[in-house]
DNA sequence: AGGATTTTTTGATAAATGTCAAAAGATAGG
DNA sequence: CCTATCTTTTGACATTTATCAAAAAATCCT
């Protein structure tokens, strides 16, 4: 469906695609602290499936079905909604190590809402919660792993849904500083005031503060 | 720890323990379509404890590590916070069927930062998260129960974010008439008003258009 | 039923945030 | 290196929401 920028992204041919496999099955054993046999690297090797994608692509665009489910390998994405007055909110941002889908998309297979795309070149590993869940029936360190990524998703999204309402903007402000000063790094403040449910020009006003 | 309200509280007696569990199993087993076995059966009846608790009576306070996730038997329960200034914050009702904890405090083991209260008299069946995934390594359909679970709970708080961020107090207000219309019979307007993250004095002027 | 308590409404005003327009600054691509 | 484009800042003003006080309405308790 979408062209594969293999060819034209210099970037991503830093890392072959073996190497970011080994890299993804390392990290995930090391995190659930199984031993993973080689019949089942070789399983969880062929389930998911290495997509190279360059900034401003989009793995999503709203009132398709999602299909899959990324990890995010390198690089960064965001999902993100536009409503009738053509405003932008970025509900997520999702980092390497992160997940990121439009949750309610993929798992009742319905159109949805949401954007996704890159944010820079990025690498994604893309499996469908079907063929996931299939998968952690198999292979016990799946089946851990997913219970224990479930626990960081609802933990963040926690904090999320406290801050947005319970804080005024210059307290989500700051609280965002402290807990991801990465974004602050990586993402323009038209971004940033987007995922923080405010306009650039409040933003920047409460920046000179 | 705490008091045990069933001599006390009349409408708790309505339900033997018997049947309460009862009703559970087959609520779960129904959910994942796997058969249990009598043994199976036992487990769990042996990892949750059954808590009755009255209106206005806490599962946990602010600064204690919560121990537990309590699954909804009957009532109502929610999750609020109380900042500086005394201004609370309602960040989930919880209703017959739903899951509740202090998922930050119950993962970390970390002091919460949260109250958990009934808003009616309830019954709440609790589990530690350690006990939980040992059973859903012996039980099929507790793990199978556990990922659809978060499955729900991840489209719920995905559409959370989404109104807290990109929509006015308004817009919020008229999808939760909307997608929640129990919560305006069973909860005060100040309640309500504490979960948009808006004042009741503003939940008041919205409603009179 | 009747008084106490809590919740909801209303009004006047203040504070926070949004809107629109334009300038200044930064960045990307030829 | 220069221009076109995009991002950030600033200003004037509008709108939304909060604050504080008090009245009205509903509910709770005995």
């Amino acid at each position: 469906m979408n062209l594969n920028y293999d060819t034209t992204v210099g970037k991503l041919r830093e890392h072959s695609d073996h190497e970011i496999f080994d890299a993804f099955l390392t990290y995930f054993s090391d995190y659930t602290k199984h031993q993973l046999s080689t019949d089942h690297r070789k399983m969880i090797r062929d389930a998911f499936k290495l997509k190279k994608i360059s900034k401003r692509q989009f793995l999503l665009r709203e009132g398709e079905v999602c299909k899959y489910i990324s990890y995010v390998v390198s690089g960064a994405l965001r999902t993100y909604s536009i409503n009738e007055r053509g405003q932008e909110s970025i509900i997520v941002f999702a980092l390497e190590g992160e997940w990121v889908s439009d949750w309610e998309s993929v798992n009742l297979k319905t159109p949805g809402n949401y954007y996704i795309d890159a944010i820079e070149d990025s690498v994604v590993l893309q499996i469908s919660p079907a063929e996931l869940l299939s998968l952690a029936e198999k292979i016990p360190a799946i089946d851990q792993f997913m219970h224990l990524e479930h626990g960081a998703i609802t933990i963040t999204t926690q904090k999320r849904i406290h801050s947005a309402i319970s804080m005024s903007a210059e307290e989500r402000y700051h609280e965002l500083l402290k807990s991801h000063p990465q974004y602050f790094r990586r993402f323009s403040q038209n971004m940033i005031a987007s995922y923080l449910g405010i306009k650039p020009e409040t933003l920047s006003r409460l920046r000179r503060r």
